[in-house]
DNA sequence: CAGGACGGTGGCAAACAGCCAATAAAATCC
DNA sequence: GGATTTTATTGGCTGTTTGCCACCGTCCTG
């Protein structure tokens, strides 16, 4: 039950109205993208004295008239210029002392975008992509919030083809297991990886060929669907 | 990133700071039950004009210095008066218009407990257990909310040992057999589902036997490891 | 003491998952 | 252009899991 009108409990314990309206809210998007065969993670340099030097997750306050998947795509095309971006809410951190300027509660969402289709406006915004790997301490909670959208990740990549949204149109079966291999941590069996993928049935084959590569080229693929963010909000309605 | 600090952005889009406070935080949680073979869920009626006659799930606003689980866990005290129960957060809903009276976000919770072993305090309060089957219209998206709280626990029911929760602590296999059934809503092979039970380690064989059944008794189990509210925070912990 | 309800148990077949190697095609190097 | 390197492509064997099925035993009730 929500209740804004009927506040007798907390009346009862001192608590004002306006007290309520005490709480910020803002959303933080954990950016994947995947170059030269490694993940990687956009972060921005934290602008709290607190964090100084310290790298941040993309986020922000949301406004009143905005719902939280408009705020997350807002972040996004604000600071890559995309807006058909997989985004996926994983979960909410509420902890009291995770922003030093106040309360703030932040809803986590997870998003993929093809690194090389993209050009970021790097120029007077400290804004870059980072190795998965050498990421060590993140301003806020954001270690924990990456930790937790890495998991989710992991959890769906073989469930939902939303792996897809992290490379280019085209793509052959190697740079796919290869980037399952950098989400995952493991390495795969290429026989076993191809015949799951075809079990899946996912993807496409384009009877073209990868060329410019330094070794024999292989057949180029397209996914068959592509979850993408009008997708993604129908997915969600179908709920009800 | 979180910037409460730099509102450059926002006040070049005329939002101002205290804008950002005109947002209020609740927790609703899905409390789950299990008595006579069915699945029930705990609602009350909704306190708000719009929605009299409608049902609504248990929430509350947050308290400015409490953060989501002690929200979630105060208002399972206050209405179930237990305090050790399994809660897992699911999802945040931010519609604009999702609460008449304002703008609410809500982050969803979970809940499962033994409604046999709780003595709800129904006097003055219209709180009622609800059969899963019977629920159709509830107030705000409190329809939404429930259904991706069954969607979560159906996924979670076979993966993690969770489902305990809703039994006392002896039980029989036919019980946990049913019950799964009721959550799932399929039926299952009784001697498949034994076998699974027992490859996954999760029960305890109390070596004593169900009494007052008109039948054969069958032999009591126990859960052999319950997740409840400590171990959950253990666990949200071991995520960093 | 007969009937009803449930308890307890295993084997067979199909699908799936993990493991492994040999040949072919293209590029590069000399 | 021949040798070398790199990667592409493909299938069968094996162990594991999953789904499906039926009978006899025991306790309770009437």
């Amino acid at each position: 039950m929500d209740k804004l009108l009927n506040l007798k409990t907390a009346e009862s314990e001192k608590v004002s109205h306006s007290d309520y309206f005490r709480i910020a809210i803002s959303v933080d998007c954990v950016i994947f993208g995947y170059d030269k065969k490694e993940l990687k993670i956009l972060l921005i340099k934290s602008d709290l004295a607190e964090f100084s030097d310290l790298w941040s997750l993309l986020g922000d306050l949301v406004r009143p008239n905005e719902d939280l998947e408009t705020a997350s795509y807002r972040i996004l095309k604000e600071r890559t210029g995309l807006d058909d971006v997989y985004l996926e809410q994983v979960y909410t951190f509420g902890s009291l002392n995770r922003h030093p300027s106040g309360r703030v509660i932040t809803v986590a969402y997870y998003s993929l975008v093809d690194i090389n289709h993209l050009h970021l406006k790097l120029t007077h915004n400290e804004l870059h992509w980072h190795r998965l790997t050498d990421i060590k301490n993140l301003a806020f909670d954001h270690q924990l919030i990456l930790n937790t959208c890495l998991q989710r990740i992991r959890e769906q990549v073989m469930e939902k083809p939303v792996i897809f949204n992290l490379l280019p149109e085209k793509f052959s079966l190697r740079e796919l297991q290869e980037l399952y291999q950098s989400i995952l941590g493991v390495n795969l069996d290429r026989r076993n990886f191809r015949k799951k993928i075809s079990l899946k049935d996912w993807v496409v084959d384009l009877d073209e060929m990868e060329s410019d590569v330094p070794h024999r080229p292989g057949k180029l693929y397209k996914a068959k669907v592509q979850l993408r963010k009008k997708q993604a909000k129908k997915r969600l309605q179908s709920q009800l």
